[in-house]
DNA sequence: TCATAGTGTTTCGTATACGATTTCGTACTC
DNA sequence: GAGTACGAAATCGTATACGAAACACTATGA
């Protein structure tokens, strides 16, 4: 089983409500690229595609507005909100913030079974470097992290490491296509992440060192792109 | 004009949408205490109140849930979410991380006058040690750190400090109330915090005194509450 | 030819109406 | 007397309908 928290994610279709349908199958639609990015949502369009009203559809374009992934203004519409590199700068260092925090809250709680765990992701990683699949190196980063974060007592924070996962995976850059050379230091900085949690080492130590793991990738993508055209500024 | 930043509590009532207008009316209840935690949020009465529909209302409720002001339950209807000392300890860990990394990305941007601006605010908090008033000294509080972290780049931190700040108000336990002694200290530390802005600490270093300095308040809450119930986990 | 005003279409915003679900009270039975 | 079942009231969820704002297009005048 290599998807593991997907939080949000529940494919089996939303239970109860329209609005939970709508919101489900909208994000989906999102995150799959069936909708991309300035994709214009039309609440009619979409409320009669999914066979409900546009009341229910209007209110979960809402929710994901305030998620983040589609943008919206008064009187004129939904739009998906863009791959817009300063948005994923953002994202990348917001994620950065409260992922090392939540992996430091996370790290006293981590049991052996966990580090095995995330020790075997790593290992299919590390594996997945040779013929190299961005999008299943991804699915597997997410995953490796899961194991790290998903301890973190704070429900509050865990929400918005949530929430940063979710915007990333929305904006599907996929960073490692673009720097794939980035996925042989991420492996490899996952070990000593592992090493410096099963050491018990100080939760400050593991914050910054979580927190440098993604602003590494962060920078290697920014070199990247464009050699510094938005970088510190 | 004491009252500075309030990011989004616009007082002179919404403008346009409806929704907006419910959205502001009842959050300003929710803070000002009128609704107070616990307090069932009906939407045929809030609407009947503001003399709009309900549909505007349900979503402003909606709105005010993801923000966490509100607890709302399928088919059952919103509540205002309480003071739960719990949830209040999360509000605080989470404000402190988001908090010192917003100070601390803001501080290479504050220039010689928001530091005049902060420190004449911190002049005003030290004289209200005297005759002191928590109200007061809490809202001056507010005005400082906005000072501090308003100028941060990275909008979705920003966005995320004033969530937190607004959560704060809203379970309005107004900490210096319950713990008077720490209001010395934290004045004090405001000026520490001015200095290392001014002297071009770096962000590390601003950033951990930022955090620390909420994280202190905190700790005080918590071992005058009670002393060390739900401390470290 | 370009700028501007007017008109028409699209799409959102909100009110009203009705069906669905939960909750509470009462009566009945064991 | 206690527990359960039934029913009524309250409240939410969603559909439909209509008004309002924004946008696109066209025609007219300088």
């Amino acid at each position: 089983m290599t998807e593991t928290a997907k939080a949000a994610a529940t494919p089996a279709a939303a239970s109860g409500s329209k609005s939970e349908q709508a919101y489900t199958a909208v994000k989906a639609r999102i995150v799959d690229g069936t909708y991309s990015p300035g994709y214009r949502l039309v609440l009619a369009k979409i409320a009669e595609d999914l066979g409900v009203s546009v009341v229910p559809v209007r209110e979960a374009i809402r929710r994901l507005e305030a998620e983040g992934l589609v943008k919206f203004e008064r009187n004129v519409g939904a739009t998906v909100s863009g791959i817009d590199p300063t948005e994923y700068l953002y994202t990348m260092q917001t994620l950065s913030i409260v992922e090392g925090a939540a992996t430091a809250l996370s790290a006293p709680l981590i049991g052996a079974a966990d580090v095995a765990r995330a020790r075997a992701v790593n290992a299919e990683m590390r594996e997945c470097l040779q013929h190299f699949d961005p999008v299943r190196f991804t699915a597997l980063n997410q995953d490796f992290h899961s194991v790290l974060f998903e301890h973190c007592p704070n429900p509050h924070i865990l929400d918005l490491v949530h929430r940063g996962w979710n915007r990333l995976a929305s904006l599907r850059s996929s960073t490692f296509r673009f720097v794939p050379g980035r996925a042989h230091e991420s492996v490899d900085e996952h070990e000593a992440l592992l090493q410096l949690i099963e050491s018990g080492a100080s939760p400050d130590d593991i914050e910054m060192a979580a927190r440098r793991h993604r602003s590494a990738t962060l920078d290697a993508y920014l070199a990247q792109s464009n050699a510094g055209s938005l970088s510190a500024h």
